[in-house]
DNA sequence: GAAAATAGTAAAGCAAGCTTGACTAAATTT
DNA sequence: AAATTTAGTCAAGCTTGCTTTACTATTTTC
């Protein structure tokens, strides 16, 4: 299994979170399911899982070298290696030669893959399009704005 | 692996999102990180994993069957059967027979177990404060209302 | 009351997502 | 230039979280 730490979305029964928290977390998985269902029907994207999306935001526009992807995963360079191998065989990675270190290579994102994931931050941008329409600007701003101060106390 | 479906927590770099949703979707991931560890801090609860997590807010309060839990759980009766057996040996469910089928059981949060869950829920209130006593009442209730409407769009 | 469906259990197997251990090649240290 | 460290690969093995197949014990249907 893929060792996931557990997830905290409890009230007794699910469907009916009674605090901020809960519903943030419902909130946020459940407009995730939609993103990735709708991603998932546009692009006819095949076997990414889990991993390997976890992977991507992990690669620098420079490329990145597998250990440094390793160690920001959290996991060994072999684990690593095998996502990388996996994304390279689909072709939304490559492997080049580090120019500094004739050991080392860089993995960075072939066009393909940046254009794929622009596409999917695309769908992204449509849903919150849509809950704009529906919700109103007003009010998704302000959500905008308090999201940003909780991430700021989270990392201050 | 548990065949999670991907997550769509990306943009080029995951470090700064720069739409809501992606926000969202952050903020979500690191509070509930936040609430995990502060379980796993507190209570020396063991061996309980995402798996186990999922199942509990399926279970009613009167009891589920075990066939009525896989079907929400979207697996087959033995995937959800194991998960009950580990959660069994650990006290926090138990099976009692369905007094209204005598080839059915129902799964039943124990004492303990339910304690543990109101346990973690109090933990999860206590960073809200925290939130709150940081960030402000007001902008946390708009934050709440806000979350309700959307919940209440994809419902609807 | 016999046949079919349903609730649950038991056991084996499989893929995902890791790990450890053993290795090569290039770089750095001494 | 020899010794050590570092970047990456290869192969084998483990646990998790499922599945499929096979079974027993009740209940429902006819």
């Amino acid at each position: 299994m893929s060792h996931d730490p557990p997830t905290f979305r409890h009230s007794l029964n699910d469907a009916k979170a009674d605090n901020v928290l809960e519903r943030l977390f419902r909130c946020a998985r459940l407009l995730n399911d939609e993103g990735t269902r709708r991603v998932a029907e546009q692009t006819d994207a095949p076997v990414l899982r889990a991993a390997h999306m976890n992977l991507m935001p992990h690669i620098d526009l420079e490329g990145t070298r597998l250990t440094v992807l390793a160690q920001r995963l959290g996991v060994t360079k072999q684990a690593a290696s095998q996502l990388v191998v996996d994304l390279e065989k689909i072709g939304v990675l490559q492997r080049e030669p580090d120019p500094d270190d004739g050991r080392a290579k860089r993995v960075v994102f072939t066009d393909q893959g940046r254009n794929g994931l622009l596409e999917g931050l695309a769908i992204l941008r449509g849903l919150e399009a849509e809950l704009r329409a529906e919700i109103g600007d007003s009010d998704i701003d302000h959500l905008n704005q308090v999201l940003v101060k909780i991430l700021a106390f989270i990392n201050g």
